[in-house]
DNA sequence: TCGTGTTGCAA
DNA sequence: TATTGCAACACGA
């Protein structure tokens, strides 16, 4: 009895560095497995073993990349019959077959096929003479790729330093300068200002850039968005790399350089985190941060040529060139320029709400006979339905479901799950936003949000740390949090939001003449619907037919369906179904277009909005009745969704370069989906709002019109 | 410490 | 069994 024993980590990382690099199909970078696999069967082949005896040691800090290969080598082991994974095992002639299938599955060609692999140089010089050369050299060159490596060197989102450029402008070569004597960043920002009026400056994550310098194409500008400017075609333009791929494909959930590297070139890239791991850029060898900033330029050089064709080729160059990325600058803009955030008045807000919560604790461990954590939707749907013997509804995958909308439900029945749900009210307003935003507060007293350009699967942006885009509106105390937001001294804030955008983009796109001509009857539009779908007259609509008929046309944006209609409205779903079909029969021309939708994104496999943006929908396809179901909502929002995402962009364009353009001194600071929010100088306020309303309405024309209201105030809870 | 589930805020 | 997001908290691996 010959037992050979294996330790399947040291198998794969000895592999790891003798074997050629090379991906499998899916791209993962695969020669440690497939060394583990070729190594572990030549010996047992080799007549020697009767018996192995595979063990996993503890894994020693390894990238990422060997820690998927090593969970990847158990996964195809223990799919072997006879195999046992971890522990002891055969060798029979089942057993060697099932390894010669597996290597051949790794690389079916049999053959080791090696990666692509960068081939480009890196110089790295801080020398002045030396970079001047470089930068002289760079301006001959149509396009050059630059990325800044940063880092964060303080709390505020504006301590960043960088520590270097990376510059790429041939395949061959690229160079790293570091920030170090007469090369600071204000040097390198003139410089690459300077190239941009006559090269195409590439990059990944422009918007992070623009703290460096501003393009040539931003400094110069002064006008809105022009729909038929094709200028893009031969006047050097910035283009980033993570726009483009995130326009190509909207779907993914993030596009990191290695992400780019791997779809756009072939070429598998160390992560961040497995270059660095939890080190400093700032304590790490030199060479090593400049090897990784050039490769992230060369990258975008490289790929910048493919994702531009891709996107010339499904006809969004235009979108990107013309929209995303000049919104980027104004993105950035806005965060630079923050929201004033009463600390004091925050605090003030906590502590009332914490008083309140303190009494409400008391009461509802006094109604419950026992103290348990009311934040643990586990431990209050035991005391709710179990000690208390509340009849239980709805169950979760966990338990028991203690959703705002199953206990008021049960609010009737037991006098704890009224104090239960405005605890649950108060403690969200604490945590959420009084605690919540006082952390993102920085030390000129202003919240700088994120604005993300590269989330959203139908193309709006989002907001994050904190996200500014879901402050309370609805209950007069959320609501009383905006009332922290104000404008410099002697300044207002001046807000505008579209009125009804998307049904008004549904109206346009279906081209129903009931609801267009319902948009030029009057302005309110549920109203008018009631009194169509109910046929009563207009004067006549009772404000259950109207609620009714608001609930149905919010639903028909979603694509929804009668059980969710019933769900909103508290109706049974044979009533909702009748208003659904009432309202189909009002304006029919709303369920054509959501059938040709559908039909449409199961033709081509995705969606598209007025401006081209595409939704790919791969749910159409699926087997899975729910999934494709999803996938047919999706297919009815996303080209409304995304049409007012568009809209709103370039509303924001044309806004930002009105205000440049006037010489005003009034900031952009806010967009909310539909809704714009500008600080207003006092002399400014009467243009600014002319401002919102004109360029808002006017940036596109539909077959209705588009309604703003604007509003000013001296906080944001007035202005709104 | 990190990922997942539940809950709830906005458009 | 309504679209798109972000975030707090609990809890278990």
């Amino acid at each position: 009895m010959n037992k050979l024993v294996i330790d399947g980590v040291k198998l794969i990382s000895d592999a790891y560095d003798s074997v050629p690099v090379f991906t499998g199909a899916d791209g993962h970078q695969i020669n440690g497995l497939y060394g583990a696999f070729y190594k572990m069967k030549e010996l047992l082949s080799s007549g020697t073993y009767d018996g192995f005896d595979i063990s996993f040691s503890e894994q020693a800090p390894c990238t990422e990349s060997v820690k998927w290969q090593i969970t990847r080598f158990s996964e195809l082991l223990s799919a072997i019959n006879g195999m046992t994974v971890p522990g002891e095992s055969s060798v029979t002639p089942d057993v060697l077959a099932a390894l010669e299938e597996t290597l051949k599955g790794l690389s079916p060609s049999g053959k080791v096929v090696e990666t692509p692999k960068f081939k480009h140089s890196m110089t790295i010089t801080s020398d002045l003479n030396e970079v001047e050369e470089i930068f002289k050299k760079a301006s001959g060159a149509s396009t050059v790729s630059y990325y800044f490596i940063t880092e964060k060197e303080g709390k505020d989102k504006s301590d960043i330093k960088a520590l270097g450029l990376a510059l790429c402008f041939d395949e061959a070569s690229a160079v790293y300068i570091p920030v170090v004597n007469f090369i600071t960043t204000a040097y390198l920002g003139q410089k690459l200002s300077e190239l941009s009026g006559g090269s195409s400056l590439v990059t990944f994550d422009i918007k992070e850039s623009y703290r460096f310098f501003t393009p040539a194409e931003i400094t110069d500008r002064v006008s809105g968005y022009d729909a038929g400017d094709m200028s893009f075609a031969d006047k050097p333009r910035c283009f980033d790399v993570l726009i483009g791929a995130y326009l190509n494909n909207p779907l993914k959930n993030d596009y990191e350089p290695w992400d780019i590297s791997t779809e756009y070139l072939g070429i598998p890239m160390a992560r961040k985190a497995d270059v660095f791991g939890k080190e400093l850029l700032s304590s790490s060898a030199e060479e090593k941060v400049a090897d990784y900033a050039c490769k992230i330029a060369y990258i975008s050089f490289a790929s910048a040529p493919p994702i531009r064709a891709k996107l010339a080729k499904t006809g969004m160059e235009k979108l990107f060139y013309n929209v995303e990325m000049p919104l980027s600058y104004i993105l950035y803009a806005m965060e630079k320029e923050g929201i004033i955030t009463r600390r004091d008045a925050l605090k003030d807000y906590g502590d009332k709400l914490l008083v309140r919560i303190e009494e409400l604790e008391k009461a509802i461990y006094g109604a419950s006979g026992c103290t348990f954590n009311i934040n643990s939707p586990k431990q209050l749907g035991e005391v709710l339905f179990e000690k208390l013997g509340l009849p239980a509804e709805k169950k979760t995958k966990s338990g028991y479901s203690t959703a705002a909308e199953v206990l008021e439900k049960l609010a009737p029945q037991h006098k704890i799950v009224a104090d239960i749900l405005e605890y649950r009210g108060l403690t969200k307003l604490k945590s959420t936003y009084a605690d919540g935003l006082a952390a993102f507060i920085e030390k000129d007293d202003r919240i700088h949000t994120s604005f993300n350009q590269t989330i959203t699967a139908t193309g709006r942006i989002s907001s994050t740390e904190p996200n500014l885009q879901n402050i309370p509106m609805r209950t007069e105390l959320g609501r009383l949090i905006r009332k922290v937001f104000v404008p410099k001294d002697g300044y207002v804030f001046a807000d505008a939001d579209y009125s009804q955008i998307e049904l008004r983009i549904l109206a346009h796109m279906s081209g129903d003449q009931g609801l267009i001509s319902a948009y030029h009857e009057g302005d309110d539009i549920h109203a008018i619907t009631a009194s169509k779908v109910f046929h009563v007259p207009f004067s006549e609509v009772t404000p259950l037919q109207r609620r009714n008929a608001k609930a149905v046309n919010f639903g028909i944006v979603y694509g929804i369906s009668s059980f969710g209609l019933s769900q909103d409205l508290s109706i049974s779903v044979g009533e909702a179904k009748d208003y659904m079909e009432k309202y189909f029969e009002t304006y029919p021309g709303v369920r054509s277009y959501q059938d040709r939708a559908i039909q449409d994104a199961k033709d081509k496999g995705y969606s598209e909005t007025l401006f081209g943006r595409r939704r790919p929908i791969p749910e159409l396809k699926s087997g899975n009745y729910n999934l494709k179901q999803f996938g047919e909502r999706v297919a009815m929002n996303a080209p409304i969704q995304g049409t007012a995402a568009d809209i709103m962009k370039i509303a924001m364009i044309n806004v930002y370069f009105r205000i440049k353009r006037e010489n005003l001194k009034s900031r952009l600071i806010l967009q909310i989906h539909d809704e714009l929010v500008i600080e207003t100088a006092p002399d400014e306020v009467e243009k600014v709002s002319e401002i919102l309303v004109e360029e808002m309405e006017k940036a596109v024309t539909l077959a209705v019109p588009m309604e703003v209201d604007c509003h000013t105030g001296s906080d944001w809870y007035e202005a709104k």
